[in-house]
DNA sequence: ATATAATTTATTGTATACAACTTCATTGAC
DNA sequence: GTCAATGAAGTTGTATACAATAAATTATAT
């Protein structure tokens, strides 16, 4: 499980969620080998891992490069994403034992720490907690699985998205509804408003273009209109 | 695109999803490269992409193992799959244009033949097709993708369920309301309609479960009322 | 001088050789 | 006779060597 190689898949992961491997960057096998100290076969084998998991894009006999996120594409990973977890929350208002709930709402008055000191990145963890818990209280371990990878994907633009002013003290009062829902076992109301609590929309869209292209982001604010 | 390793890997995904080479059956990389004629690095490079997809286990140093698909892990992916195909619906209610509003009734007129004619194999593909057209009115191509994934998954035990009596009726009555519901632009109904549509429950739950294993089918129809 | 073709260089794709680890069997001791 | 320990065999993980393909540069011809 730590084998070379996958300490090699989990560091470039890292790397390109991040952003430090920018966009269309080539990944150059020999190079990779001699920065990691190791051949190139483990190399590959991480590359690949990557290219299945559609974060590098292997054009036959030219190269491996960094798969790049368009603003299309990143919309319709959140657009997703929110259907994970709006998936989720409708599981848990039908689902959650008494346990599950109290975990929940042990989750989201954590978040109220975070918000009455304005910080930011504890705010981060504990709402990432907090939605982990509903996951959890679904009961459905391939959905677990399947929102975590494009959560961790989504990472780095998720982050950015709490910085906006006001938006921890929305995203809260979003989590209160979420859960008054589940606890009243309202699943289509779970559902919806979780749903509307993680897609990206209005300004908030407009602020999550900006940081990948800036050229890009009128055009497209029109398109976020539908 | 074609290489010996991509070959190797659609060929060997094929037989897993058929349940040609049945679950946990160890897949010996000496023997897979003699079978194919290639050495061990092409076909280790196709595990590792199976891997990667879940279609195979690896246990360091003890070999690779095609996974196996438990009736609960299988319950979910249906789960997850219905959540797409809700979503598509969702989507399409709100997005589709007049061109694909058309392409759908088409597709579901089509399946009308399927249906008097008593042919399954054919109402099979009619389905499918009909699927496909919703996800595509939705406008979003991860969506898509992810989609296609699962259901490739599912392939197997799907085709096995539209053989029970009266499915393929009631399977395009089922169908009509999701109609229905795009054309009026009722996107939380088209999403619902498809839902319960696609999701396995009650009887069905059962005849599914026999498919896999005939043991523990029992203990799991409990679980399928929640 | 420019365009085209050929050769060279660089990089991916595959094969083989070697090392590490795990498991099974055999041998020895209690 | 049984249990444990050591060794042998087999399999995965890694390194290196070779082949194939594509890009770039240079040389030649128009």
């Amino acid at each position: 499980m730590t084998s070379p190689a996958n300490i090699l898949r989990s560091q470039l992961e890292e790397e390109i969620i991040t952003g430090l491997l920018k966009e269309n960057t080539r990944l150059d096998e020999v190079s990779l080998a001699e920065r990691f100290g190791v051949s190139r076969t483990p190399v590959r084998e991480a590359l690949i891992q990557l290219t299945t998991a559609g974060l590098v894009v292997k054009r036959p006999h030219k190269g491996n490069f960094v798969a790049e996120v368009g603003p299309t594409l990143l919309i319709e990973m959140f657009d997703v994403m929110g259907e994970y977890e709006a998936m989720a929350a409708r599981l848990a208002a039908r689902r959650a034992s008494k346990e599950d709930i109290e975990k929940i709402r042990e989750a989201h008055l954590d978040c109220t720490d975070a918000v009455l000191s304005g910080d930011t990145d504890d705010y981060y963890y504990k709402n990432e907690k907090f939605h982990k818990t509903i996951l959890t209280a679904a009961h459905n371990s391939f959905l677990e699985e399947q929102s975590g990878i494009l959560h961790r994907r989504l990472k780095a633009f998720r982050r950015l998205q709490l910085r906006t002013r006001g938006r921890m003290q929305s995203s809260f009062d979003e989590h209160n509804e979420v859960v008054k829902a589940i606890e009243a076992g309202d699943a289509q109301k779970a559902s919806n408003e979780m749903r509307k609590h993680v897609v990206v929309q209005g300004e908030r869209f407009a602020d999550l273009l900006a940081t990948i292209s800036q050229r890009n982001a009128e055009k497209l604010i029109h398109a976020a209109k539908e």
